[in-house]
DNA sequence: TCACTATTAAACCACCCAGTTAAATGACGC
DNA sequence: GCGTCATTTAACTGGGTGGTTTAATAGTGA
């Protein structure tokens, strides 16, 4: 149901196949028969997860002869990175003083969006 | 099923729910009515997030009297944000051309954990 | 003790997800 | 055209998830 690009993108992490797959990816395009090779797994298995990535936008495919070739695309981890950034006071301990200080002038504020 | 931390992490913020409650709690420790006040969703279903919030190690509980406030612990998102940092090189176009390099380079090795 | 507030538990529903097996599609080589 | 390889689709299953309503738990305060 949340449609949004960001859901979409942490629920395709939220795997560790996926996530494998996406590191056998960063070592090169490849097909879909050796990117299951290292799993316990059925094919359809790993054409699903595929699937998944692309709706994510985290994997492109290509169709060379019957094979349909996967590459990474890593666009929507900057925003993944972007959204995680922003906690980074939180569990930054050179910050743990400057938030406490923080939390003390601020009070209790108005709930945004996003932190910061 | 797959209860290793970084899929049980991602998991957890793959619900824009859950990452608006976590946006608030960088404000400031709260309570739950008060979480779920900008929510049009009956207490019950927040309690559930908070649960899944809490499994996933973002959030601790405390007990002051009849609240049991919340506050955030991003101690999870440190991890989060290595694992997506490793793949920065993918998205940053500054090494676009090194990639390229790097690929025709090494050409295929075989699958690894995690990229680089 | 009683009424009230804050929060959770229980039971239930619809749906999505990760996996399977079996069958279909599509391109190649002969 | 035929057999084969690569990949996907279809149909099904077990289990988790996001939400609800109703009821229970626990603390406060008169």
């Amino acid at each position: 149901m949340p449609a949004d690009p960001l859901s979409t993108t942490f629920a395709a992490l939220a795997d560790p196949t996926r996530r494998a797959i996406l590191a056998r990816l960063a070592l090169g395009e490849t097909s879909v028969t050796e990117l299951g090779a290292p799993f316990q797994m059925t094919l359809p298995a790993i054409s699903k997860h595929l699937k998944v990535l692309e709706r994510a936008g985290l994997i492109e495919r290509g169709r060379t002869a019957q094979w349909r070739p996967c590459r990474l695309d890593a666009g929507p981890l900057k925003e993944v990175a972007g959204w995680v950034e922003s906690y980074r006071r939180f569990w930054d301990q050179r910050f743990d003083r400057l938030d406490d200080y923080l939390r003390e002038v601020e009070g209790k504020a108005q709930p945004g969006t996003e932190p910061k």
